[in-house]
DNA sequence: TGTATCAGTGAATAAAACTCATGGATTAAA
DNA sequence: TTTAATCCATGAGTTTTATTCACTGATACA
């Protein structure tokens, strides 16, 4: 049916693509370095070729109708999913394998990547593709074969194979603590707090267990990435709540000291989420890996 | 990071697919009534601008490489569903609602669609869009709002809605019976057997229930859709197992005559399945209609 | 009431896609 | 082994498509 109809050219997605972003057809032509006449024209003849309006010209300016909207929606999701495929066929060149790893952001930085070299040293023709992730998504859908989480067991469409607790110990720099009264025993409900956005009552409940009264909020400050908490708490902006596995440099280097251990949350572990659908022999050997790595660990 | 990057035409990704699919320029051309010299230049260009050879000339022909075969898997995804947002579009057109609905084939035609009317009714100013599935499958992806489905109420990414059991009975035409000895008191395991192939242990089932022993498989005939047992059915080839609902004119009319009972399957059911991700407030109108068609049912 | 800011458009130009014709390489057949 | 057929690559030329330029009219805002 619609398998060989005629598709509107790139050029005419691509601007409708910034022309529905913009609801300006001046601000698309300029992000994509155009005339603002090229843009009308294409998305001109994108209607004729919909056969229905997408804008809806008021005046000055333009609106997306109703149609519009489904429409930019589902393109702009195309157009993504298609420079996604033509990027990874660029980054893959000519490898025989190719292997798409997401992780959480600071869990790939501080203690995936650098323990890439010993994947690379077995599995030396692959092309590895690492993007970083917050949040669970379509494996499928973003052709990521591998995916490295944190949080309930719990991926739709994903095989779980669990890696481990999370570890969360309590951490500040020196300097924080030689200001307090007795820095051999520092009293964390008055330090200020570090927070993670994700999980803003890490430090409340952590307190409670402790039967400590909960420190000031006026002092907390909150970051939506593991990474800037640890540069903060490097920085001696406060105390935070980190996984060991993040700041094994700094504990090792003295740049950060543990104060507590914090109880591991039930059911909340790291886990990798592979497709269900296609078994794939290389994501296999890649979690295999990361379960050796994990466990080697002291 | 991909997001800027220079896209290939896609008139280049449209001869690589097709270049792809038959691992032939000629015929790529052939099918997209294109010389064969564009084709050999478009993928040329996107080889030069990919970076990598995607095709290995072998003497008079041409084979995927190992990139190749995974950029085609990708672009072929890619293309589909970039046609299938514009067919919606244009299908769509400049309606203000627009339902995507997937039902079994047979259901669709024999079951649904007549009844469609009514909810049109209610509903007037929607485009309806509906596809026929056999086969679960990804709800987001395709774009479908809800889809209808028998079986095992299981579906990835879905939230189900029981509708009612499948309500299978053993018919056969009329004249088919006029042959046996005693027309009153056919012996089913005599008759010609019609099976659907997606099910061919329905009769085995049925007759071991029967304590009938099993009909000679030699006067058995299959068919890949329920439609198509039905008309073989009616035509007197063969005695069959069919869901009351695909047949309720046959029934009433006096064409099929109703020979058995079959028991239900456990956990086997017509069901509905809406991706969960999103409400949808026209999908969820829609299954609370069909729940009411079906209970409406004597 | 004037000015700045949009989108639409005719005519011209630049770029891309395509054809035609041809050559080279390879296979299958005589 | 020669011959014919088939397939891909490519130079030159043509057609189609995309884009610009320069201007128009509409509209909001001051």
């Amino acid at each position: 049916m619609s398998s060989n109809a005629h598709l509107p050219s790139l050029s005419v997605l691509r601007c409708f693509e910034a022309a529905a972003k913009h609801e300006s057809f001046t601000a698309a032509a300029e992000e994509l370095g155009l005339t603002q006449g090229a843009v009308s024209r294409q998305v001109k003849d994108l209607e004729d070729q919909i056969g229905a309006a997408l804008f809806r010209r008021e005046g000055r300016g333009v609106r997306l109708t109703h149609a519009g909207q489904r429409f930019a929606k589902d393109i702009a999701q195309n157009l993504t999913q298609l420079r996604r495929s033509v990027f990874q066929a660029v980054a893959a060149g000519e490898a025989q394998n190719v292997l798409t790893i997401s992780a959480l952001p600071t869990f790939a930085t501080r203690w995936l990547v650098p323990r890439l070299v010993d994947f690379k040293q077995v599995h030396a023709d692959i092309c590895l593709v690492l993007q970083t992730r917050s949040e669970p998504f379509d494996l499928i859908e973003e052709g990521v074969d591998l995916a490295i989480h944190f949080g309930a067991p719990e991926w739709p469409g994903a095989q779980i194979t669990p890696l481990c607790p999370e570890d969360l110990v309590v951490v500040a720099a020196p300097e924080l603590l030689r200001q307090q009264a007795d820095p051999e025993h520092p009293d964390m409900s008055a330090l200020p707090l570090l927070h993670i956005s994700s999980r803003p009552h890490l430090w409340d409940a952590f307190l409670k267990g402790q039967s400590s009264r909960v420190g000031s909020k006026n002092q907390s400050s909150y970051f939506d990435q593991f990474s800037l908490v640890i540069s903060a708490a490097i920085s001696g902006l406060g105390a935070a709540i980190l996984p060991t596995y993040l700041i094994e440099d700094e504990l090792a280097a003295g740049t950060l000291v543990r104060l507590a251990s914090v109880p591991n949350s039930p059911n909340q572990n790291y886990f990798i989420a592979t497709p269900t659908a296609v078994p794939n022999p290389l994501a296999a050997a890649f979690a295999a890996w990361v379960r050796k790595q994990v466990t080697q660990r002291v």
